[in-house]
DNA sequence: CCTAGCACTCTCCGGAGTAGACTGCTAACC
DNA sequence: GGTTAGCAGTCTACTCCGGAGAGTGCTAGG
């Protein structure tokens, strides 16, 4: 915040302007916001202040006989300027609740019903980035015959589950399997996703040629512990909402934002950018070059257990968007996570 | 096919219309027809099978002074009316040849693959549907400590693994946990996953007051490996595609797509509706419900190993789709999937 | 510093007029 | 009988006004 404070005055008039834009989709003029602001003073002082916002940079001009729109250093100062600890509508609260009041044990399923939770809360996108599973320790490797091929499968402390398909090396009797079993257990037994992945590559190097593509697919298998869970890195719910009329985006955009969603380790890097270390971090337009090619905003927090960060939730909508209740719904949803990991982890 | 018989230069004019119509996306006249068809007849003589196609139902007038646009029987017709055997373009032929020579061993990410290859190669949104895994059979299963919960695993003997995480039943010592685990590990070993699942609510019922959770949280990972791989029971890729402007579709109707596509299970019932036993299946606009709500069409095509039908693959797009090539398409990536399943399999 | 009033600007909307695209029909032709 | 050229008729799309309305910026007065 390198811009001089401004006059309580000028944040109530930003603010009445955002808020109305936000709901109405349309530019606001000076005759609005002196009717509904609450203010009590005329149309016309309300013009020198809009005309002083629109000089600072926080609003603009589509034409001259239109009204106000708040740009993407608006959206800030508005989010800044923003009472602590907004509320949620009752709606929400329940919503939120009673997802959290079902028992549910597996994290990978959590998220995903997460996803949704928040979509459904704020009527746009839901994201999450499950824990990037680094530190989870290696609970128990095996090693499984399937087909004409071998499964390598890992267990980790948490639950997590990862596997590798490899091929079966040529003459393998059914003891070596099982001594090789052993000893992949031995090795990894105990160490961190990180650790074991770097083992496992060394053990490569020094292993036997016809042991070597095994040792290989551990350390893939360790590697995609690393970035998530499963397969799937990002989990996304609710774009339906993105395609919506009510966030008049070009198709153009839709289409790029869509395109990004898909394209899971894009979004893992932009949300790695932009997450804090906690509270919920609001990211507007322009401010990112991803969100800004977008005209979009994200809105994100952290959940822990106890004191390590685990993953990310957060919301995409149009800059436009209704932080108030987003910013709501994001902290809470991240709080309630932040307990249910807390318990799942004691 | 209750329609008589078309002469051949209907039949002729029917595809140039379409096809004309899937290029351009503007309604075609007789005179670009006369032109392009190189069926050497002038305009007026195309005008009147234009007439006489549109008194059949093929073809519409969206007004007077415009040209044809396809009805969806028009676009059935042509279909139908199609030569055997299309032809993939080269660049088609390339990418999907490139993906099936990558050595892949897990299924699942083989799927994941295909449906961002088949959106790639037709431009619209690619779908699969991963084997139901009724009859997997169960290799093994295990009974794991995790953190204070307890995990059950399952592996069945194609490398699927699916797991249900549930409460730790009170007082369980070390030893009770290992005779838990073999019990478990004799009752369903061999069995399929349909039969297992019989069997966990069997012996739920018959367990100590104590064990039942287990045996239920073990039926809900049968019933889970009867669905699908992992959690994802439709796997989706490219619906970028799907907001492209050149789809001139209406946002409302986007809007419910993806809806839909984010719903597993209507989409799962809707493939299940359509995909024949063998090759490739079209369903054209209001044929179906679903898809007449899209606009949409629907190319699928199942695959398997051996003989038996493992999963679907498919392209949804607009009913102005290129058929000739998605069909071709989808049946050769149908058909290298068989191969690749048929060989994991033996 | 605030307010009322007013001239000014610019978009939006509807209507009129026109160009252009196709059709459908008729009459001649092979 | 099927095919063709020609032409009148129809409808959309585009452009070009002109007026209504919204909203501003400025000025002068409280």
């Amino acid at each position: 915040m390198d811009q001089p404070e401004l006059g309580s005055r000028k944040v109530a008039v930003l603010r009445a302007v955002v808020e109305e834009y936000v709901r109405s989709g349309e530019p606001v003029g000076s005759e609005t916001i002196a009717e509904r602001s609450g203010l009590g003073v005329s149309a016309a002082t309300i013009r020198n202040e809009l005309a002083a916002l629109e000089e600072l940079g926080y609003l603009m001009h589509p034409h001259t006989s239109a009204g106000r729109i708040p740009t993407d250093t608006g959206y800030r100062k508005y989010v800044d300027t923003l009472p602590p600890g907004g509320r949620l509508r009752d709606a929400q609260r329940r919503a939120i609740a009673g997802f959290f009041a079902e028992t549910m044990l597996d994290l990978e399923d959590v998220l995903k019903g997460t996803t949704q939770l928040l979509s459904r809360v704020t009527q746009y996108a839901g994201l999450a980035v499950p824990p990037s599973g680094s530190d989870e320790q290696i609970l128990r490797t095996e090693l499984i015959e399937v087909g004409n091929a071998l499964m390598f499968l890992v267990i980790g402390q948490h639950g997590r589950v990862d596997k590798t398909i490899v091929d079966r090396p040529e003459r393998l009797e059914p003891e070596g399997l099982a001594a090789l079993d052993r000893k992949l257990a031995d090795v990894f037994r105990g160490k961190n996703a990180a650790e074991a992945h770097t083992e496992a590559l060394k053990s490569a190097a020094a292993a036997p040629a016809g042991e070597r593509p095994l040792f290989l697919a551990a350390a893939d298998t360790f590697a995609n512990m690393q970035m998530g869970a499963g397969t799937h890195h990002v989990v996304v719910g609710g774009v339906a909402n993105l395609a919506d009329e009510a966030a008049h985006w070009r198709r153009e955009t839709v289409r790029r934002l869509f395109e990004a969603l898909e394209h899971e380790s894009e979004m893992l890097v932009l949300l790695r950018d932009v997450t804090p270390d906690e509270d919920v971090n609001v990211t507007i337009g322009a401010e990112h070059p991803q969100t800004g090619e977008w005209e979009a905003s994200l809105v994100s927090a952290p959940f822990r257990a106890g004191v390590t960060s685990l993953g990310t939730v957060g919301v995409v909508g149009p800059t436009a968007m209704d932080y108030v209740s987003v910013m709501a719904s994001v902290r809470a949803v991240a709080r309630r996570l932040s307990e249910l990991a807390t318990e799942l982890d004691a």
